[in-house]
DNA sequence: TCCCCTTATTGATCTAGATCAACGTCTGTT
DNA sequence: AACAGACGTTGATCTAGATCAATAAGGGGA
């Protein structure tokens, strides 16, 4: 995640149809010619510096961003100042939906390594898609997967024990990034463990500790950020076969 | 919530201007000749009865429904068979869109109470609103919104205590209900504490403690399912100052 | 290269809220 | 009207995971 600096110079000017997200991202499935009017409204742009904002909670919505590389995390802040991370975005991902609504974006969105993006102006997405339905259609596809990821999310949060909610997490990147062209079974996690525990509602001991009982069971190999799946049949029972060891009531409204 | 029968029959056969939920709804802002070319798309339906299904998780994707009368809640099924609650949807809200990434649906949608929807089959709705702008824009809005209101939730989730999950969520219906032409401070819930506790990731008895809690302190009047807002304020503080007695540590990265 | 500061790990203790249990109260059915 | 089964309340106990505390290990700036 963080040593493709070999492509990066060749792809920086490079447009969709060379780029090696294109069957992820927003030009999915386009036609040559409207692929090239959609070019023409993307605006490139250079990296964004770890820790630097894309755009931060209430900011007026100005344009969608797809990323091109590296990764950020994107949060809330409520009224105490503490902020709620509601997700991180890899690659081939768009940033941004959530100002569409009320027109200002309504959590911010930091790099969390050096990164890449695709600034799309929002109205001329808005009137493109207009005329090219897959546009349109793909616009819609990645909204709606948005939504069905925060309602995973949700339900990891709402009723699953931290072992699964780890698990879950980590299957999760895996599956993000192998999609993404890396390895499924090794690969970094971009964001600290602080990060992680605020997306999943745990304290950073907790995770700490999971990962090291993981890497204890044989399920993992973690060298810091590096994370190795050892063996996945298991990581995938502990995150759907929710708790391993306490469960004893099943079946009827509720668990835990 | 329950009681607009008197209504109903008139409403039932009538168009979108003449709807109630008219500036809620998907035609928000669509001129006339417009509003009649989405008025013959849309289906509409005679009422749902209570404990029946809009639509199940894993069928395919053929509507989105708007909500005109009644309440629904969508929920997943994980593999122990257990369900969560991600949302209860309103008169005047939009059910199905998660369905649109994968063409099927990830969710059932499940009656509260009797209701009334109109159906508009997808594609339809997806060519329309190529056509009129107005709606297209209005379509990814409240796709947007929804967006939101899961963030919003997994906030709640992730970090807040019991007290605030509830009251948050009672302030949050009472706001709904109101832009819908209810009272703000009086209302019918119609899903049972056990739903209510499922989506805030809770006991049910910790739902009915925390409900006796805040009758006691007088910021609620609790009636089976009525609720009367006493004190207003005190219910949102509860709802931002998250903790209102044990909170000690704040600032930092993380709360609790 | 070293130093400081942020991030991570591990152990000990504490608590919010789950679970268990028992009882009360609606609501729809015959 | 009386019953049954679902739903709701309240109290007692238990525990997963938070918080507190102390130490270790990177990693970026001089």
């Amino acid at each position: 995640m963080t040593d493709n600096q070999v492509i990066k110079l060749s792809e920086l000017k490079s447009h969709c149809q060379s780029c090696s997200l294109y069957d992820l991202c927003l030009p999915m499935g386009l036609k040559a010619g409207d692929l090239e009017r959609l070019d023409n409204v993307i605006k490139r742009r250079q990296s964004i510096n770890k820790n630097n904002f894309l755009f931060r909670i209430g900011e007026p919505l100005k344009s969608i961003y797809a990323i091109r590389s590296g990764s950020f995390k994107t949060y809330m802040t409520n009224p105490d100042g503490t902020e709620q991370i509601v997700g991180f975005s890899l690659p081939g991902e768009l940033l941004g939906m959530d100002a569409i609504s009320d027109d200002k974006h309504t959590c911010s969105a930091k790099a969390l390594e050096t990164s890449n993006v695709c600034e799309i102006p929002f109205d001329q997405l808005e009137s493109l898609s207009r005329e090219i339905p897959n546009l349109q259609h793909q616009l819609f596809r990645l909204m709606s997967k948005e939504i069905q990821q925060d309602q995973n999310l949700m339900l990891l949060l709402a009723q699953m024990p931290a072992e699964t909610r780890l698990a879950s997490f980590i299957l999760g990147m895996s599956e993000r990034l192998n999609k993404r062209g890396y390895a499924a079974n090794e690969f970094n996690l971009s964001m600290s463990r602080g990060d992680i525990a605020n997306l999943l509602g745990m304290a950073v001991e907790t995770i700490s500790r999971l990962l090291s009982h993981f890497q204890e069971d044989g399920l993992l190999r973690v060298e810091r950020k590096h994370i190795t799946i050892l063996d996945l049949d298991s990581l995938r029972s502990l995150a759907t076969h929710c708790s391993s060891s306490y469960s004893k009531s099943s079946g009827k409204t509720q668990v835990r």
